[in-house]
DNA sequence: GATAAGATGTTA
DNA sequence: AACATCTTATCA
């Protein structure tokens, strides 16, 4: 069972969602553990119109210019969270978008960012932590790789700006993808 | 202080 | 296709 270091995640933010795929997402609630499988991501860099900290340092997107593997939760529509893991060097904004998990525990209906944040009760009180660390309430383990031929690149979804950039990657035939 | 828009999900 | 619902950023 082992853990990617922050080392894993200061790297180029595409490169990241792509070997996030297949790796298991976990979250201690009391005393239970929630994992699931992420089998969709998006990425959102610094120089990238849709990205939160695409116009400098804000109270939101501070998180992003931080520490590589730290989760970025924030709240959209007033009404569902999203969660991200921050990517690229500390005081370089990045980040991945986890879209969608293929339920482990005692998960279900986790196809889509506000879905799978709501099953997994993930709120903003999970900001900021380091998901490099099995002792988190939010931590991220390696499951399984990849083949290259089964990720699957394409546009990022709900979204108004660079909607033509194949920043999203999900696993060939995976039941458990978020809509479309 | 006000306002518009938003990395969504559900319902019709 | 509409809407629920509220934080955040931006502007005054």
């Amino acid at each position: 069972m082992t853990i990617p270091d922050h080392s894993f995640y200061e790297r180029d933010t595409l490169q990241v969602a792509k070997d996030l795929l297949g790796c298991k997402l976990l979250r201690r609630y009391g005393d239970e553990i929630l994992e699931g499988i992420i089998v969709e991501t998006e990425a959102y860099t610094a120089n990238d119109p849709a990205c939160h900290a695409y116009k400098g340092k804000t109270p939101r997107s501070a998180t992003l210019f931080k520490k590589p593997g730290l989760s970025y939760v924030y709240l959209i529509y007033g009404m569902y969270h999203c969660v991200n893991i921050v990517t690229e060097p500390k005081e370089t904004a990045g980040a991945v978008l986890i879209r969608a998990l293929e339920p482990v525990k005692p998960l279900d209906n986790t196809n889509g960012p506000g879905k799978l944040c709501r099953e997994m009760k993930i709120t903003k009180e999970l900001n900021e932590i380091d998901v490099t660390n099995s002792k988190s309430d939010l931590w991220v383990e390696k499951y399984k790789s990849i083949k290259k031929s089964q990720i699957i690149e394409t546009t990022r979804i709900g979204i108004k700006q660079a909607t033509d950039w194949s920043w999203r990657f999900y696993i060939k035939d995976n039941k458990f993808l978020s809509k479309k």
